[in-house]
DNA sequence: CCCATAAGTATTATATTGTAATACTTTTTG
DNA sequence: CAAAAAGTATTACAATATAATACTTATGGG
């Protein structure tokens, strides 16, 4: 007999249900989700170590993504990876999301005046995920990938936001953060990452100097609603010793906050 | 009593597995997939009537899918609209993605030659899907959308890689394609698409003009296995009047070709 | 402005569907 | 080559998903 498990976080509004909720579901995505920590296939043992299903219902999932496309099963090595189809909920996302439509054609000429990457990304529990970027040169291949999520913390996507958030929201992220150091220069004491958000609420635009990768400046300006809350961040990176922080300061934050001005000005009014 | 319906398509390999299929998942799936079709928020009754599901099972899942993420519910109309949260499966996919990884540093070095769009797409069924995108123009916003698909019948990506196939398989995608006509210039007849395909083996590239859209020129170029067959295909688009169609063939797709073929001697054998 | 109709929400009894135990086969590895 | 591990198939069981229905909230035409 299994206990119900795992305390399910029940949205705040209208909710008696646990009978309008389809366990099955949820232990499907659990299987998708196993495969978004790393890269490499894996076999039903390791699936099932991962979701914390048995293999009875490792081997039911699996089985059933295969069937709807989701899944690719290697017949040598009986081992499953992630299929293309998972390629259509981007376009499904994408597709509805007014502010990657506006978005789109500033950030293509923001990318050509220096030739820099440009990006998009939002914020999503304590973390930033990217949903448009553009891409201008051959940094990491994960640093070029949408949908790719970083820490809100560390990044200067993450602290700009939270610097157009209300105070408690931004404590609220700050403290509900795995504060884990990606590179030797990551600041993780809460005092000082306040203060970094404070910072890039003063200057405009968030900036972090090897914070995540050590060789990258990344430079960020909020996008915000018609009440100065901020929705998303154009985030530009750069990388040493090509640039240097001045630079990046002088030029390319700038240029961030004249784009995410320009995306802000073209939004339909939230309410 | 409802009667098992919906005919399941099979897999070839190992299946006794009627017992081993979780028709709650696939459900769970279609309402997702109610979203691709068109931009726009959905309500409970549409949802029900696009996925062919009852009103009780469209509120379960509905349901389901917002407390897991991946619907967002707008509290004042009730409607529901995908989630940010979909595009961990774009990282998911891309992250185990070799082609995509291999390919990407060279789809950016080879949009800066001219200036243009770069894109990758692979086949699925009838489509091609673009797995990555490197945009240089504004096109119309889906355009420029990763997870895109297009049929392959029209697309110049669609045919190069049906053109480095086996003849059995391009015309099995061809009979099985919907080949309604894009614009009024789509090639649609069985015989007309198959000589397309031809030439684009002749040549080593294809090309549409107008198939797809009006004023849009597109090259493509296959990336082989160490087979000979097309696992993919690097796609440039080109609009006119600014690019002409005899520009595009001296020009780009010498450049899909190249990149093409460089993207191909990198791929780790299959088998 | 108000009524009529449509859309969305909540509840519950029922059995279909998902479950997990187990035995079997294939592969890996020491 | 033996032993263990990984994957596959089968089945009896009941928990979970289901769909009918009653209820509440919105919408739009007269």
């Amino acid at each position: 007999m299994i206990e119900n498990s795992q305390a399910r976080k029940v949205s705040s509004e209208s909710n008696q249900s646990q009978t309008l909720y389809v366990g099955s579901l949820e232990k499907g995505f659990r299987v998708l989700e196993a495969f978004r920590d790393g890269p490499g296939d894996l076999g039903l043992t390791e699936i099932a170590a991962r979701t914390g299903l048995d293999k009875s219902a490792a081997q039911r999932f699996t089985n059933t993504l295969q069937q709807l496309g989701y899944l690719e099963k290697d017949p040598r090595s009986r081992r499953y990876r992630p299929a293309v189809r998972l390629m259509d909920f981007a376009y499904t996302y994408l597709q509805h999301d007014q502010l990657a439509e506006i978005a789109m054609s500033r950030l293509i000429e923001a990318s050509k005046i220096f030739g820099t990457t440009v990006n998009l990304c939002v914020l999503i529990d304590t973390a930033i995920i990217y949903t448009v970027r553009i891409p201008h040169e051959k940094a990491s291949f994960p640093a070029t990938v949408p949908g790719r999520r970083m820490p809100a913390f560390c990044t200067a996507g993450g602290t700009v936001i939270l610097a157009y958030r209300s105070r408690e929201e931004a404590e609220a992220v700050i403290d509900a953060s795995d504060r884990t150091a990606i590179t030797d220069k990551t600041v993780t004491d809460r005092t000082a990452v306040m203060e970094r958000i404070a910072e890039a609420r003063d200057r405009g635009y968030g900036i972090g100097i090897g914070q995540a990768l050590p060789n990258e400046i990344s430079v960020a300006a909020p996008v915000l609603d018609n009440r100065g809350r901020a929705i998303a961040a154009v985030q530009i990176p750069a990388y040493m010793p090509q640039w240097t922080p001045q630079e990046a300061r002088e030029k390319l934050a700038p240029l961030a906050m004249e784009t995410a001005r320009s995306i802000s000005g073209m939004l339909r009014p939230t309410e």
